[in-house]
DNA sequence: TCAGTTCTATTTGTATACAATCTATTCACG
DNA sequence: CGTGAATAGATTGTATACAAATAGAACTGA
């Protein structure tokens, strides 16, 4: 951060390099703009403000300490990016996420998940990437291999899993895909990070599918690693709403429970 | 557009309300922002702006007599969209569409539009939808009739082919996938409408699948539709290459032919 | 002549001021 | 007492002014 490297050519649009669900790393935002915009998305996929509460530009300026415009841009991005409403001369306000549309999201994801795999498998993997995948792979193994869930095992497992899914999608190399992807991401309780790992079985199973994936992906078979994906998106699916039904309504988000406005 | 019609209020994100592809129909832009990012859009869709052109802001800002403010939100939109490259500190780009991201977008659109075809076979369409369907069906028939191509057919064909498409995409009723597809069609060449329409026997096989892609759909088939529509995708993907391969680089937009920067 | 540096002009990013719109209260009238 | 219009306050949209960064020209020195 404090090296400046004078002229690091950014190649692709800056606004989306960075890693696809990880929006808390360490990223580097040249622009006021964009680090509120991080800020922002991070505070709301957290759940720091209630569902459809209004986002008001001022209130929002004076608590950054910055002034109206970067503020708006913030908003402006991520209204486009899904996770907003916008009404003109009305404003924005956290888009409502109702269980009708969360199955919705989880059809796209299964449709573009399933072709990043197919793409994943038809280009192949490098030897680098190849090496990731397993030892991530194994990090899973370690976590399972207890024969049940240690309380820490589960963040360390939406950790495994989000690594995973991303690789694919990188060695998929689709910008239009990986775009796409990102905005189902972005959905305040569609992450997968926010699936509560709960059931272990349920847990081994899914990770089960990752070893299969990685089989089938290697062996360049492009058919059943799709085939595959949407299998175990439609698991997914199933299973945040069997946890949703189960929790009803309550705090299915992992972070802290939304509280009301402010 | 004079008759003020008081309140209707409008229910959801409205930047996304106006028909998918159609951004130069008699959209209702209530705010200047919104009315310069319609201006900006179709210009750049059209190929007004060369491949790679920076946009200036003052310059369009002058062009459009407005300020730089409603410009900016303009180009900020256009690059979420993908339109648009982005570079902080360094402006905006017109996005470059070589061959293979033209290949990638349209991977992109068959599982997402074979999605669409499954959902719409799955909740099945209203009595009014299936007319309309029909209607647009027939239209593309007369089209055909003739045996042959007539020069007032191509538009009239492409006009049909979008029509349809977006009442497939409508009956799914899935805000998220509408969403992404529109991304698709908004990328310059991505669309059908830049297809160019010549080949008298393409289009008919093209218009048969639309026909079935009907059938499968009122007989609430949706594996059918689905595959039916990844085999349409596939056919226009591989029509497209084809097209550009044989236009090589030159104009195969339909508007007019970019020209260089200004 | 060429590499590197400094300086200037252009362009983008941010802050602020003003205009237009909407929300909610108040008040009049039936 | 309830309905509707007028009005005041708050909030968003647009324009402009200023700050920061970048790109390119001119210059220096080998």
């Amino acid at each position: 951060m404090t090296s400046s490297k004078t002229k690091t050519a950014r190649h692709n649009s800056a606004s989306k390099n960075r890693a696809l669900g990880l929006s808390r790393d360490g990223t580097e935002a040249v622009t006021l703009s964009q680090s509120v915009t991080e800020k922002l998305r991070t505070a709301i996929l957290e759940g720091r403000f209630a569902s459809e509460a209004r986002l008001q530009e001022e209130l929002l300026a004076e608590t950054l300490a910055v002034s109206r415009t970067p503020i708006r841009a913030a908003l402006h991005t991520l209204s486009n990016e899904g996770l907003l409403d916008y009404i003109p001369n009305r404003g924005y306000s956290v888009r409502k996420v109702d269980t009708e549309r969360l199955g919705d999201i989880f059809d796209v994801r299964e449709a573009l998940e399933s072709l990043a795999a197919r793409l994943a498998a038809e280009k192949g993997m490098s030897d680098s990437d190849q090496e990731e995948f397993m030892r991530t792979l194994k990090d899973g193994d370690r976590i399972l291999s207890k024969g049940k869930l240690l309380p820490e095992g589960r963040e360390g497992f939406s950790a495994v899993n989000e690594r995973l899914h991303e690789a694919i999608i990188r060695v998929a190399s689709n910008q239009m895909l990986t775009d796409a992807i990102r905005v189902c991401y972005n959905i305040p309780m569609s992450s997968d990070r926010n699936v509560l790992w709960r059931s272990y079985e349920w847990i081994r199973r899914s990770h089960d599918d990752h070893h299969r994936l990685f089989e089938a992906i290697c062996a360049r078979d492009g058919g059943r690693a799709e085939r595959l994906m949407r299998e175990h998106m439609l698991s997914v699916k199933q299973h945040m709403r069997e946890q949703l039904d189960a929790g009803e309504g309550a705090g299915a988000a992992a972070g802290p429970a939304p509280r009301p406005g402010r």
